[in-house]
DNA sequence: TCCTTTTTGTTGTTTTGACAACAGATTTGT
DNA sequence: ACAAATCTGTTGTCAAAACAACAAAAAGGA
């Protein structure tokens, strides 16, 4: 197991590499394969472990009421998933876990890494510390997603998205880690209806666009 | 200070009254109060603390662009708001934190309860848990939320809707926790869209609706 | 009870955006 | 550099939903 690696990841950070492999007995974690293409959690599992993605990629898919499949979230090694679900015992999973290709998952019993530990585990706290802070920043994350997709109106959704990131770059002008069609789904609209209003908007001169560089002018 | 009433509530949940007294001090609590629409904090800042209402209510809100203020939230007492934003340091707020009656609010410094306690506080590690479970709680309720909306029409949002809440509640017929006007805000459509769906879908024998008591037939 | 207020359903009109199809641009691989 | 694949912008059509206006129903108060 690499120690060393785990110490870097947002979960682990602070601890060290020796604590960890003390801590990691402490949790009894389990360390598993999987092939491409193997689902890791169903939708409707009770998961009671988060998962580390130790090595490969893992893709969170959401199959909805008429079969289509739609990926909302890739999680590479490193990071961490069904976190919310292992903390809020009980909950079944609304989505799918599977392997987009080989990976080597972690598995940390949450009940364990919650069971505060009287003995030696002094970097147990931290461990719990660094799980609320990965919480939270989720938390964030999908707050602001609703936030953008607030208005009914594709103008209105990237203006709320537009000008937040103006906000964040603290300049007007900045790049987004979407391309159009990326865009496109994290704001919930279609992907050609968005270009349309982008260069609508342009036009209008609101906005000056290259590639995945925006510019909001005043 | 009512430490019988902290200790029913989820943050404190666990936590003996005295001890809580002792906890408070320790971290330098602080108890204020506000008039009814007095701004408890505004969006741009950064809130250090995280509020846990004692009584009144407060109002999470949001204006946009255009100055149209929307309510997200209600916080009642025992409740608590900016958690995720306090969990997160230099995050700004996203949203208005308004006094929608004469509250008062008892603020804790996040930074405080996060740093390990060398000393006495046994149930500081309490709190933390508390904290990480209501976090991964509303984590659960936005995804939800997000969930429900993904689909663009009304009838894939109501349906998504309806059948998670068929699936939660273990039965084909249940009631709903909103009236048509919240339901259609929360699902982010047209309210008089939504009844004429909700209508359409009645004649074409899918659903049997009486006022929020839904039933889904198959 | 009667009156008022709120909630819900209905309908018609208008706007918006999804969708499809395609062409030009850009990127990638060889 | 060339071909293939991917990404982006444009346009027209059409269905869906927003919007507005109103009536019916339900809830609440005096």
């Amino acid at each position: 197991m690499d120690y060393q690696f785990l110490s870097r990841t947002a979960l682990f950070r602070g601890i060290q590499p020796e604590e960890i492999k003390t801590m990691l007995s402490c949790l009894t974690a389990e360390r598993k394969s999987y092939e491409k293409g193997e689902m890791i959690y169903r939708a409707g599992d009770a998961a009671a472990s988060l998962g580390v993605v130790l090595d490969g990629k893992v893709l969170i898919e959401h199959d909805d009421l008429w079969g289509n499949t739609t990926v909302l979230d890739s999680v590479l090694p490193g990071q961490i998933f069904a976190e919310t679900y292992a903390c809020t015992a009980g909950e079944p999973l609304m989505v799918n876990v599977e392997a987009a290709e080989r990976s080597q998952i972690l598995f940390l019993n949450v009940s364990r890494v919650l069971r505060s530990c009287t003995h030696a585990c002094a970097f147990h706290g931290k461990l719990i510390r660094n799980l609320l802070a990965l919480s939270a920043q989720k938390n964030l994350n999908l707050s602001r997603k609703i936030f953008y997709t607030a208005s009914k109106s594709i103008r209105g959704r990237l203006t709320a998205y537009l000008s937040d990131q103006a906000v964040r770059s603290g300049s007007s002008s900045f790049t987004i880690p979407f391309n159009r069609q990326q865009l496109a789904d994290y704001l919930n609209v279609d992907r050609s209806s968005l270009s349309a209003e982008i260069g609508k908007m342009q036009r209008e001169g609101l906005l000056r666009v290259k590639k995945n560089l925006f510019e909001i002018m005043r």
